[in-house]
DNA sequence: CTTGAACCTCCCGTCACGGGAGGTCCTACG
DNA sequence: CGTAGGACCTCCCGTGACGGGAGGTTCAAG
């Protein structure tokens, strides 16, 4: 299984490359680093690759195709025959990586549905308004940003488009049914104020985690809860720094909400829940659920 | 809208840094290349940034974020403020490029599934089988490379698992019929025979191009005749240059199956296909539906 | 012997930054 | 008033996996 299996055919660079449908300048790159070098040389010191350098070949790109780096394959190429530890555990944590980009991809391509549906939608849109929109895109990203990102883009997922949607007009109407206690100036001890207020705080809990979550821990290595206070944590940053912009972008959406009414509502809404006995202590009612361009 | 918007606050380079959650040198990078330039400097040469600055940064990152280049970035922003068709332009590029990606992401989940089932399966298997089957997946790349990868993992994308998963089966049953008739000597030109041999061509056929791209073009470029008679050839080369190698990974997969089963069915098919009056000339049966490392 | 294709080495460029070296500037404290 | 230490400056090299060109040598066929 060494060397001598019966074919002992060589190959010139360019007929390797034609054979394996590899560029001549990707083997020159191999053979530099050390990843696939020809076994001979002619004398002048042309490449003569011979049919194991072949099936390393094979190999790298096998590997590569599966999203190793040319490193990582040195090194389980470069291993006993027999080891496939290393392997399984690259292709192990290749697929998590894979799972984690689609999760991105998704997310991506949620927000350029979102905004080349608006783009279209009124033919030719106010193109200031419309990179205000696309600002506040990124200002959600400061915010939550890394895994917490991941996280709700996964939590949404699992939740699925139309109950996603569903979840957005019942938080539209709470917040209608809270201006309207607002405006009336109910007091904020009032019982139907405090109904509403714990039905917010359930509510903003379950966007931020879903109910898998505070199960089965599984291979999650932080808990539901840790997450679940860092994102509220993040919510409330965001909405301490840029509640105005945010609730005018949301306000512009909504016709029948004005720019100032988020400000108000989360206020009194505010004040509900501090008044509220066996309440955590100055938790602030966390953002909108993100818009995403939509 | 221009500059005096009443908000004339400066950033130090570090305070933008700390509020947009990008890195420092991010943006001595964004400066050297010209997209978000500091609006002043004091005296000894440090960066002021403007409201206007902040506000072409969380653009900026806003578009990066949607997956365009620090050059498409500048473009667009450098276009008078109302022109939005190229910026739509590129975010439909984005979403197109966004839909490649996720067909060949499933494609790889799918390929590293099946391979780390295989190493779980027996619980360390032979390495250099393992090696092989490596191989053989880099072979299958490189005849059905580019838009025939993509045009092929889309295609069984939308067959669905199970459905493939019974194609398969039904095709390991055409085999075996044929591999009978072929050991018991029945003649090519038996109505049985050419009944199978139909079979298999519809069969194949079906493989290659889905019956979605025969009735609308749609945006689609290429026909799927065209695409279907591409992918035949790369089948047919494939097989010429590799069939041993890849019926050997077949046959180890089914117990029932010999090395030398697949290479004397092919030609036995193909005589029954030259014979019939009314068949396309030379038209080898191609190969077998991809393993896909399962 | 010639000619053109294939091959060789060397080196610069890509993309979006990361990181370090070595120096200047600002601010708070003793 | 001096100084410490943090923030800031410019310059430049490195990343990963090659692409591409320059300029020269070798090979195979006519």
């Amino acid at each position: 299984m060494t060397a001598d299996d019966g074919d002992d055919r060589r190959w010139t660079i360019g007929e390797l490359a034609e054979a394996t449908g590899v560029t001549i300048r990707t083997l020159y790159h191999y053979d530099e680093i050390g990843l696939v070098t020809a076994g001979e040389r002619t004398p002048a010191g042309h490449r003569r690759y011979t049919a194991d350098d072949l099936r390393r070949l094979y190999r790298v790109r096998a590997l590569r195709g599966l999203g190793l780096s040319l490193e990582e394959i040195a090194d389980v190429l470069a291993r006993p025959a027999d080891d496939l530890t290393a392997l399984r555990d690259l292709l192990g944590a290749q697929l998590a990586a894979a799972e984690r980009r689609t999760v991105r991809l998704e997310q991506l391509k949620d927000r350029l549905g979102g905004l080349l549906r608006q783009l279209d939608r009124s033919v030719m849109p106010d193109a200031e308004q419309f990179m205000a929109t696309l600002e506040t895109l990124s200002v959600y990203d400061a915010y939550f940003a890394g895994d917490l990102r991941d996280h709700l883009a996964r939590h949404r997922a699992e939740l699925g488009a139309d109950r996603l949607e569903r979840v957005r007009a019942e938080w539209l109407e709470l917040v209608r049914e809270i201006r309207g206690h607002a405006r009336a100036g109910t007091p904020v001890g009032d019982p139907r104020v405090q109904d509403l207020a714990a039905r917010w705080q359930a509510m903003a809990a379950g966007l931020r985690i879903g109910d898998g979550e505070r199960i089965g821990g599984g291979i999650r290595e932080e808990t539901g809860e840790r997450i679940g206070e860092r994102i509220r944590a993040a919510g409330e940053a965001l909405w301490r720094d840029h509640g105005a912009q945010i609730s005018q972008e949301v306000a512009r959406d909504i016709d029948w909400l004005e720019p100032d009414d988020l400000p108000a509502v989360f206020a009194y809404l505010r004040r509900a829940l501090d008044s509220t006995p066996a309440s955590t202590p100055a938790s602030a009612p966390d953002g909108a659920p993100e818009k995403d361009g939509e």
